[in-house]
Formats: structure tokens, C-alpha cells, sequence
DNA sequence: TGTTTCGTACGAAAGTTATCCTACCTTTGA
DNA sequence: TCAAAGGTAGGATAACTTTCGTACGAAACA
């Protein structure tokens, strides 16, 4: 049985683990199906493909699924946000020497950023200094 | 010949390049012996483990090499920051559907983030306003 | 001058990820 | 009732990533 504690950091969601994560997170439990036709809306998939990452991410414990129905239903073990949470950590402490502030400082001078965007965070800025 | 137009985006660093091109950024361009070394203040790596990753990252176009000397010299090909920009981007649109917005507004709810850093990003916004 | 140290090159190998084929079972409905 | 449609399970496989052993040449030096 494979334990985690925090001495044993899991290991982040792999790309296709992710894009499975988000549909589930978007839906709700799910089936394969549902989760296979909303990926194919954005590229092409094979059902077994789907099927098989679900099963695997089962197995590794990122999800949990019903049996009790012929059509199993998959749901992901952990939150979106703790999730999200940890892939964050992550990219800031390997990216940004652990410091959000100084990722916030790229975001801010990236030219990708929108005007709306950057005004959206002034305006969080300015409700979080009350 | 590997052309790099818009319509074939660049694959992102693997961890181990991220790594190597980390040394690279901070300390310019450098020997394997010199990567290797500071790698391995982090952790155990083999020496000729780094030397072909630096080789794969040359052939690969992330690194070009001088050659002139026995000792060649690894050059990173793209700016950090460029890099950095590219990595950002693609985790925002992957986590928080395009949204910079987004991305800071978990950073400012994100329990990891120290009350030094979310002071120091409310310095930011303060300047931005004016 | 010969041996030891330090460098590059090459290939092997193991682990991970992602994809899909085939087999087989269950349900549906013509 | 039986064929078609839709499920799950379990390999096989290819590509990628990472690591390191071995070979061999160049340099340093005793």
C-alpha cells in the first residue's frame, strides 16, 4: 500500500492526467464517455486512450471511482484547489526562487498579458488593501 | 534543418533542462565541469549525465556551444526571461484558462504565500497605480 | 616519458508517458 | 433471440527522458 505522507511529495498530474482533471473539475463525476466526447471537442482521442489514462490515474490514486454501475463513474480524489495549489507551489518555487511576488512582477510586465487582465488585478489589489 | 515559425511551438524544457539553464542564467555561459558542480550542490548527478543533456540541448537548439577551446562553452539560445515568459504563459493557459488575473488572485489566497511576499506585491500595485 | 587527470563522444538501458488494438462482456432493440 | 452498440480489461508499443558505463583523446605533471 502506498502511503503520503509528506515525506514523499506526490508526484504532479501529467499533462494528460491534467486535462482529464479539468473536465472532471468543470463536470462533476463523470464517465469515461462524457469525459472522452469533451476532450475530442478539443482534439482527437481514442475512447480506449481515455479509458486507459482513467484507469491508470485510479490505480496511482488521483481518482476514485463507482463500480457499483456497469458505466463507472470516476471523481477526482483531491480538490481543484488543493490541486491547483500544488502545481502553483511548485511552479513558483522552481521558477520564481519560491517568491510569488516576483512571479506577480513577471505577470504584470509580460506582454501577454491583457489590459483587461491588469486592470482586474489593480482592482483586487486595491479591495485588498481595505 | 528544424525551423522554429509560430506554427510549430518550441516544446517546453524538460525539469532536467530547466535545471541546466538555471546555472546557465545565473552564472553565463559556463563548462559542464562548472553546471555539473552546482548541480550537484543540489543533488548527486554524474558528470557525464549532465555533459549529455548539455549535448542534447545543443542538438536540440536550447544551447548553442563554443568549441573553440578543449573545454567547450554552453550558451543558452534564448533569453530567460523570453523563456520564462513562454513557461508562464503556458501555465496560465493550461490552469487558469488565459487569465493572469486568475493566476494572481490564487497567489493572494494561496496559504504558501508569505505575508513579506503579498506585502510586496501590494508595493507593486501601488506603483502601477500611479 | 609515461601516468594520471580531465575532457568529449557514443551507446545502452531503465523508467515514464501516451496511445491504441484486441478480447470479451453487457445491454439494447429490431 | 440475436446482432449491434457500448462497456471494461489488458497487453503491446513507440516516443521521450534521464542516467550512466565505456572508450578514447588531450593536457598536466612527476
Amino acid at each position: 500500500m502506498k502511503q503520503n505522507n509528506a515525506t514523499v511529495p506526490v508526484p504532479a498530474p501529467t499533462p494528460a492526467e491534467l486535462e482529464i482533471l479539468q473536465v472532471l473539475w468543470e463536470f462533476g463525476p463523470s464517465t469515461v464517455r462524457l469525459v472522452n466526447d469533451k476532450l475530442n471537442e478539443q482534439r482527437d482521442v481514442n475512447y480506449t486512450s481515455t479509458l486507459k489514462q482513467m484507469q491508470i490515474m485510479a490505480d496511482k490514486g488521483i481518482l476514485k471511482r463507482d463500480e457499483s454501475q456497469m458505466k463507472h463513474i470516476y471523481i477526482p480524489v483531491e480538490a481543484e484547489q488543493k490541486t491547483k495549489d500544488q502545481l502553483l507551489n511548485r511552479f513558483v518555487n522552481t521558477l520564481y526562487k519560491g517568491s510569488a511576488s516576483n512571479l506577480v512582477m513577471q505577470v504584470l510586465g509580460n506582454a501577454e498579458t491583457s489590459k483587461e487582465d491588469l486592470d482586474a488585478i489593480k482592482e483586487l489589489l486595491k479591495k485588498l488593501d481595505k
